[in-house]
DNA sequence: CTTGAATAGTGAGCACGCTTATTATATGTT
DNA sequence: AACATATAATAAGCGTGCTCACTATTCAAG
């Protein structure tokens, strides 16, 4: 049990984390779309007008980071804000054209991105990966983070 | 194939390393050591004196980003530079005796956070999950990032 | 209706990664 | 020796996360 690699596990995670996120981007620059504006404009496309607020939720960030991050995927023209007629503290987040457009390949390109990374490992494997990876979320968020629980059927795709 | 959970598999490393983080810092933040500056801090305690151009190569970060967290942890009483005699370009890394002395716990702590992330998960998943991790780490690094191989094994502990 | 608490969004400023550019020092070639 | 190239570290400024503090608005009690 000395030499299992757990001990390793976190510096794995990080490094298999970064690379992820680096060939995606890599992949992706031509589009000037980061991996964190991925993640939301999945949200987005799921859901046209949700709230900033409930977008933190979903993501699982801080409401003053998904401003940060609206702001700049509005410049990019990614997605627009608009008004809620019954709540003006409300911003509702909608998908532009050009997303709508764009949604398609970048998807591909982040299943793309999974089949490179998993090259050589089986399906079983696969199974097993995803089912540990699974818990170690369920058991780093209980207790604490009581808001994942409840939006685990929201999951979707991505990067 | 078609809902084996692979298209999570971005999200879900996301998460993972994400919530492993926060763990590990809730835990040191009575130390005041971020997950950054202890991955820094294990390869200068395995080779006392080393380079910052080194470290960068060690940690796969750019020097300019290992030269504000030296910074930060210049400050924070962690590390200390030195010059080197031969080479007046050079800063040589040293830990001080703060850190020295909180090595041991702090390693045992990111255990820890391993162990309970990895709570009811079977020694052959663990097996499976470090394997896996570890080819994606390869076929995410073949072709481009060609100095991964060569410091594979300096690997350590840690978060 | 008015007051107090809760909620939605943002500003300021920090940590840690990046790209690009600059300075200081070594090293290699002629 | 002199000049070109390479290397070590840092500066400036950006993206994406954070905490803390704030404003605007809604909702709940009284």
């Amino acid at each position: 049990m000395v030499s299992d690699g757990i001990d390793r596990l976190g510096f794995l995670i990080h490094d298999v984390q970064r690379l992820m996120r680096k060939r995606f981007e890599a992949r992706a620059s031509g589009l000037g779309l980061s991996s964190a504006q991925w993640r939301l404009l999945v949200r987005v496309a799921k859901e046209a007008g949700v709230a900033q607020a409930r977008l933190a939720e979903l993501l699982e960030i801080e409401p003053i980071s998904v401003s940060r991050l609206v702001d700049r995927m509005e410049e990019g023209g990614w997605i627009e804000r608009r008004q809620d007629a019954t709540d003006r503290r409300v911003r509702m987040i909608f998908p532009t054209e050009k997303a709508n457009a764009a949604y398609a390949d970048v998807k591909s390109l982040a299943g793309e991105v999974y089949e490179e990374s998993l090259t050589g490992v089986s399906a079983e494997e696969r199974r097993v990966l995803i089912r540990v990876l699974d818990t170690i979320v369920q058991n780093l968020t209980d207790g604490e983070t009581s808001s994942l629980e409840k939006i685990k059927n929201t999951e979707g795709a991505a990067a």
